[in-house]
DNA sequence: AACGTTACCGTTAACGTTATCATTAAAATA
DNA sequence: TATTTTAATGATAACGTTAACGGTAACGTT
């Protein structure tokens, strides 16, 4: 139910912004030296500077950024393409990345993908459209089309979360075959040998990291794989919850989950409870992302820590390197990974 | 630790756009002409628009959105002024925005302020000089002196998730009032007569409208109002935990506990926790937005619902009718609640 | 036949800024 | 004193697009 409150209001839609010509004008100095003393130019005196930006500030003169930009074929604005900003790993993703273009002038201009191809390449085309300065992506899969015709294009962009290995280009991650080997190995000295894998799906190169880290622990630990154990699927919380009631159905006789990510691993918590075994004692559980609230849980679950929010930063960081240097060369940065050991 | 891999790339900075002049060239109209056929604009030949169009696709043309901007004042761009995009109440409601302007061709630019009335003003004047078509924000307090600047300059706005009940202008909120209401009254039918509430800072018209929503349900069900029962604050995990644990501390005997969101009921759920009582047979406990997480937690919390997408939807849509037509009246709409009755 | 109407298209100017070059005055040097 | 250098400023053009207006040809109307 919407309830309206109407009053008088004497305001439009017809703002005025104050133009650099009338700073100008008022400071009798050319628009030029206006625009010198606004930038912050050298080659201008000092008092002409002060009187300019004092009028600047009285007549509350803002930037025009559309002509600015129009000019320099700069925007200050970055385009950042991701699954879903409600994701809390995307919210933290996407946080480090305010901060970071914050920090130098830039702005965030995001798009949500849902995982959807098409919109992704939607997306792309609109943030060109808007001429942004270059491009954060977090790919909804392998699929390299748009990206091969951005390199192409000689649009700057930066790989956020993954790598394509076979292409040059730039790109931050997360040692991915790492976290699998610790979170796997966590269990397994716990005592586990028989250790279910819910996975996401395989053409995505962080599960398949994942996959290849659980598949070291298990040899380095002797223990041989069992490939009923591990499924490949969708990576929310209702997938968590249902791909483990389908383990218990098909009585594979598993002590421990490791999940592809922390909402899986909630969701896998509830199928265990409804189940009426108790964690960590009956199932051993172990998540991935380390997101806030895996700390609230009861029990609180273990997981692997990936570092969202250097992420975010870092892919920032790399792609102003590339719009503001001419670098030629690609660069790839891989980031740490550990395991947070709490209640699961 | 960072590893750094570094391989040939022959990408640059300087990437080069088809402008809508060579695509007339190509086609052997002027640049208007082409123009017209890009904007689908009625008085052009059906023949020469299909050529043009499809020359402006072969040749990968993207409309350049700084000089559109420059020549029309309107960059399709709205800003986005929120708390913290991690919150999820946040992340949902700038989910809706996002949604919402995609639909319409818009974009969102958004900018935390971590409740900082400084980060904010900034904020806001960093957007305006990047010409965003309009404003939504989220206030971190209810000092106006920069949205009456905003008023004053004619710039588009609309206030989310509040109310500045003195002053005309475009707002989209919830009925808080209603919400606190029926937190209260839900504890009271379970047979709770002593219930604390832990509120935010009562100058944030949220918080006060919880506040005399819980007094409205305490009266109307005969229970006299304790002070001492009532505390304000910050509105975190954190706050939540310790705010619970100095109820105990003061012996203060109440069996439930209304929270101002449900971070701080999770907060809450800890300290309780840690009591060694158990929720809901020992204390009952409510909790305010309904994120997604409540359904995951242990026990299930019960909350109340605000609709955050539709906030977020609504908004934009409200500015977009600001900015679209010459409507010259305040508009204030009121989000209904409701409550979510789960385990607590 | 003369005029008006319509459909289509082109010319010009403008949005607000910055880059480039030119200019002036003052200071430094020969 | 004549010349060169330096500091400060101004004039002009340009970025890519669209708005406003003007023009032309084809057709219809009287």
């Amino acid at each position: 139910m919407i309830t309206l409150t109407v009053t008088l209001m004497e305001i439009g839609s017809n703002m005025k912004y104050i133009t650099l010509r009338m700073v100008a004008e008022k400071a009798k100095v050319s628009v030029n030296t206006a625009s010198r003393a606004i930038n912050n130019r050298p080659d201008i005196n000092l008092e002409t500077k002060k009187r300019v930006l004092q009028i600047a500030k009285e007549l509350g003169y803002i930037r025009n950024g559309a002509a600015v930009a129009l000019r320099t074929k700069k925007t200050g604005t970055v385009g950042v393409v991701i699954e879903d900003n409600r994701n809390p790993f995307y919210a933290e993703v996407l946080n480090g990345m305010e901060v970071a273009a914050r920090e130098k002038n830039y702005h965030i201009i995001f798009a949500n993908t849902q995982r959807d191809y098409k919109k992704e390449e939607e997306a792309i085309n609109l943030l060109l459209a808007k001429r942004v300065d270059g491009l954060l992506i977090a790919p909804v899969q392998d699929r390299d089309d748009d990206i091969k015709n951005l390199i192409e294009a000689n649009i700057p962009f930066v790989i956020v979360g993954r790598d394509f290995e076979n292409i040059e280009l730039d790109a931050v991650y997360n040692d991915e075959v790492k976290g699998g080997f610790l979170a796997t190995e966590y269990l397994i000295k716990k005592g586990h040998k028989r250790i279910a894998l819910i996975d996401g799906f395989l053409y995505k190169s962080p599960a398949k990291g994942r996959l290849e880290g659980y598949k070291k622990a298990l040899k380095k630990y002797g223990i041989s794989m069992d490939d009923a154990l591990v499924s490949v699927g969708d990576i929310d919380v209702k997938d968590g919850y249902e791909r483990t009631k389908q383990l218990f159905e098909k009585e594979l006789d598993f002590t421990a989950i490791f999940a592809y990510n922390d909402m899986m691993a909630f969701g896998a918590m509830q199928a265990i409870r409804e189940k009426g075994l108790i964690i960590p004692e009956d199932i051993g559980l172990v998540g991935y992302d380390d997101i806030p609230f895996c700390a609230l849980m009861d029990p609180a679950l273990t997981t692997i820590r990936l570092k969202k929010q250097e992420l975010g930063i870092e892919s920032l960081k790399l792609l102003l390197s590339r719009i503001n240097s001419n670098r030629k060369k690609a660069k790839k940065i891989m980031l740490d990974v550990d395991i947070i050991v709490r209640k699961t």
